[in-house]
DNA sequence: ACACAAATAATTGTATACAATATAAGTGAT
DNA sequence: ATCACTTATATTGTATACAATTATTTGTGT
C-alpha cells in the first residue's frame, strides 16, 4: 500500500475510534514529524479527509476533527436509513452458507470486542459489518458511498452518542442473519430499517458543548 | 471563491461537457502554466477529481480522465435508479409554486440550450436539473451524493452514450413537472425510475476501443 | 488589575528544487 | 529492417524554503 493511504487510514482509524475527538486539531508539522513524513504528504490526507466529512479545514487556521451539525448527524443516518434496508435485497439474492459463515464470524468479533471493553475495536467491527453486507449487495458504487456513511455514523456517535449507540442493545446483528439464513428479505429489511431507526433514537442531540452556556441564568 | 475551487470547477466542467474526453491525458505541467499556477496548487485539484473518480492517476504516469469500465458505468446509472425515485416523496413535499416556476425555468434552459445544439449547455442543464430536485428532498448529505452521480453520469455517457442519452428522447422532464404540480408522487416516483432506466438502456457498452482486437482473427 | 496595542511566535499557503520513475529516442548488432 | 540495449527526455513524487496569515505573548498606560 502507498504511504499516503496507511497515514489515511491511521488517521482516519484514530477519527472513527475516537481517539481523535470531535474538535481536535491537527497540525500540519506535529503529524508531519510523527509520521515522519513532510508536510506535503500530510497536507493531501488532510485534504481527503475534509472532502469526505472527517476533519474541517479554515483557511490559514489548519485542520480539525469536524463536529458534525445536529442537521448534519441526522442526515447521516437517515441517508443510511434510507439506502441501506433498500440494499438487502441485493444481499440476500448473494447469500450463501460461506457469507453466513463469515459474518457470524464477524458477529463473534463484536462481541468479543464488547465483552474486553474494547471500545475501538467495537466500533471498527460493527461499522465493517454493515459496510460488508452493503457490498454483498453487488454494487460497489453504492457499497463505498454506505462505507464512508459508516465511518461518518462513528462520527457523530463520537459527538452526540450515548453507550446504547456504539454497541446498541436493540438486539444483536446475528438477527438479521437468521433472517437471511431463513430467506426472509422483507423481514431482514425492516429489521435494518429498524436497527438503524434505534441508532438515531440513541443520539442526545443536545449537545452542552455546542449551545451557548448562560451563567445568568444558571447562577441566579 | 478559493481560486483552488475555480480550477476545480473549470477541469470538471471540461470533463462533464465532453471537451475532455475519457482517457485524455492531464499533465500537470501544461496545467500549472495554463492556469498560471503552480503545480502544487494543479495537484491538489488532480487529487480531489481522483477521489471522486473524475480522473484516475496512475503513479508517476499522471492524471487522466476516467475512462469508466461497463461496470462502473452499470452501477453509477443503478444508483441513481434506486436512489432518486426514493427522493421523489420529499421532493413532493416541499413542491410549492415558486418551486414549480424554478424547474420550468430549468426545462426551459435545456430546451434553448438543445436546440441552440450547445451540448455542453444541455448537458449542465439537464444534470443540474437532477440534483436540484435532490437536493429538494432536505437531506444534503445524499442531495451532494446525487449530484456526484449526476456529475459522473456524464463522464459515463461521454464513454458510453449516443445522442439520446445527453437528451434522451423519452420524454421531456416537464412531465415530471406537472405529475408534482398535481400532486402525485406516486406516478412522479415512478416516471423518475423510468427516466433513468431509459438512460441507461441508451449506453452501449460493447465499446471497440475497451475490447482487445484480435488482429489475427480479423485478417485471416 | 484590566484593557489595549505592539511585537513575537506559530501555523498554513504557495512556489520551487531536486530525486525517482517512466516514456521516448537513438545506437549498434544480427 | 528488426530487435535488444543504452541514453536522453519528460513527467511525477517529495522535501524544503519563503511568504502570508493567524494566534499568542509581552509591554504599556490608565
Amino acid at each position: 500500500m502507498a504511504n499516503d493511504e496507511k497515514i489515511y487510514q491511521k488517521i482516519l482509524k484514530a477519527i472513527v475510534e475516537h481517539q481523535l475527538p470531535p474538535g481536535a486539531r491537527l497540525p500540519e508539522d506535529r503529524l508531519s514529524e510523527a509520521f515522519g513524513v513532510s508536510r506535503t504528504g500530510i497536507r493531501k490526507v488532510l485534504q481527503r479527509l475534509a472532502l469526505e466529512h472527517f476533519v474541517v479545514i479554515a483557511r490559514n487556521k489548519g485542520a480539525q476533527v469536524n463536529h458534525p451539525s445536529e442537521e448534519e448527524a441526522l442526515e447521516v443516518l437517515d441517508s443510511r436509513i434510507l439506502i441501506e434496508p433498500l440494499l438487502i435485497a441485493g444481499v440476500q439474492a448473494n447469500w450463501s452458507s460461506e457469507q453466513s459463515e463469515r459474518f457470524k464470524d464477524l458477529v463473534e468479533e463484536e462481541r468479543d470486542a464488547e465483552q474486553a471493553g474494547d471500545m475501538a475495536a467495537s466500533i471498527q467491527a460493527t461499522a465493517r459489518f454493515h459496510y460488508e453486507l452493503a457490498q454483498l449487495a453487488g454494487n460497489s458504487v453504492l457499497a463505498a458511498f454506505v462505507e464512508q456513511l459508516c465511518y461518518r455514523s462513528s462520527l457523530v456517535i463520537a459527538a452526540y452518542g450515548t453507550r446504547s449507540s456504539v454497541s446498541c442493545d436493540c438486539g444483536d446483528h446475528s438477527q438479521l442473519l437468521d433472517l437471511l439464513d431463513k430467506q426472509q428479505p422483507q423481514q431482514a429489511q425492516a429489521w435494518m430499517k429498524h436497527h438503524l431507526q434505534e441508532i438515531k433514537a440513541s443520539l442526545v442531540l443536545t449537545s452542552q458543548e455546542e449551545q451557548h452556556i448562560d451563567f445568568q441564568r444558571l447562577f441566579s
